[in-house]
DNA sequence: GTTGCCACTTGATTTGGGTCAATTCGCGTT
DNA sequence: AACGCGAATTGACCCAAATCAAGTGGCAAC
């Protein structure tokens, strides 16, 4: 696809200072305008709730900013995330009238909204978004299928361990990509969201943080400031092969 | 998208016994001869592996009939299924040269397979094909997140019952729609892949399937053969709201 | 400065499911 | 009939993580 090089993230929306993912600035000119006609933002504050599970959804949206999560729950109140938003993640489904999960803004964040209806219909019209859309979702899928391999096989450390990586890792390829040793960044999660994430609860969470920050695995700052020493042995403690999946 | 509603279940080959998704046999001809003309059949036998995770795949395929699974694995040998490919499901990725996962065959199984280069080129040409791709791309994507709630947050007598409601209500599509009450099915999945699904242990699974016999949620005749006398009652035990979910 | 709140930590105890090990149940072979 | 073999069951024991409970630390409001 032409220029995905130049601009990768991009779907859609010609001043979002993110560029989104499908579109390509430079040569679907029409379809962005079109994009445009059809575009709105929302912004939420940390800790509301974006959407309900059940709700109608009559927009698709991408982050912009912020951080917010997806999550499912059973009647007795256990929670599950199954997916973390990211600025230039997508949200919503074309073809979908009610949201699948709850939605929740875990930071402040920025969004850029599509009327569902006109986006469906541009899509049918527009083979790259499709193509594209198919693209993220597949990566998504991706990410859902490393996940459960965390939630169904991994040790309470080691699921910490990957957590840890995985945001390390989201973290650099905006930050440092200098020094793949040592590597710091913030947690934007709190332990109870860490815990849904994980399968576990927020005290085992706490516990085996502090266990691998007493291992010299991490240090901390604060609760919520992380610096790795060794990215590899942190990859070694997540029990991961290779580098590491490509959770998120 | 037309005649979705005559054939619904299509992508692509004019023989097949199954009608794949995503090419509508009446009114996309063209393309329905385009996509016969790369494609072939492979077969293989129950506990052959079709694809070993790494390996470079040259095609994408549909399956036709039997049940094969889609595995990650540690390198300590913890395995985790992460997919479950039944007749009319769909492998491969269009872009990726290589296996993500393990695919082996639980049953002896038929695949109707399209050879990669020319199917992503047709892809780029057909919008229909990448947007019915993404449907059932993103079908695949809520069934993995459903089973991600599972895996992390549910016990394992309500894993078990989930995992036979699940079964039985794809055996019911097929078989028998009438009573909603009773039900009878075979589980395609020996006790070790049941585990794998569930992110269990074998004995686990064999103690809970023990478990809901005795306390008469299911009859067993033999090993594989199940009888659900209250189907509500199942998916009570499974822990699910609503009509419980619909994972696969 | 004190109060209250929330996020987090830490400890004591319990328990669900894992581990190890011994049978049992088919089922095809000789 | 006897054998072998893989799939499944069942039991005894153990341990990782859940649960219950108390306490700490930071920070905003008054």
């Amino acid at each position: 696809m032409a220029h995905d090089d130049v601009h990768p993230v991009s779907l859609a929306c010609g001043d979002c200072p993110i560029r989104h993912r499908a579109v390509c600035a430079r040569c679907e000119t029409d379809e962005l305008d079109e994009l445009e006609s059809i575009k709105y933002y929302r912004s939420f504050e940390a800790g509301q709730t974006v959407i309900w599970s059940g709700d109608k959804m009559d927009f698709v949206a991408s982050v912009v900013s912020g951080i917010a999560t997806l999550t499912q729950t059973l009647e007795d109140g256990r929670t599950q995330m199954v997916g973390l938003l990211l600025p230039s993640d997508f949200v919503g489904r074309p073809g979908r009238e009610s949201a699948a999960y709850n939605v929740t803004a875990t930071t402040d964040i920025l969004m850029c909204c599509f009327r569902r209806k006109p986006f469906e219909e541009m899509m049918e019209r527009t083979p790259h978004i499709a193509q594209r859309l198919l693209q993220m979702t597949l990566d998504e899928l991706d990410a859902a299928r490393e996940w459960m391999l965390l939630l169904g096989r991994k040790t309470a450390r080691e699921k910490i361990a990957s957590l840890l990586s995985i945001v390390a890792r989201r973290d650099a390829s905006i930050k440092l990509r200098t020094a793949t040793g040592r590597m710091t960044f913030d947690l934007p999660l709190t332990r109870e969201a860490m815990a849904d994430y994980l399968g576990l609860t927020l005290e085992t969470v706490s516990r085996q943080i502090s266990a691998l920050k007493r291992d010299g695995v991490i240090e901390l700052e604060g609760k919520r400031h992380v610096t790795v020493p060794d990215m590899d042995r942190l990859l070694i403690e997540a029990g991961d092969d290779s580098d590491g999946g490509f959770l998120v």
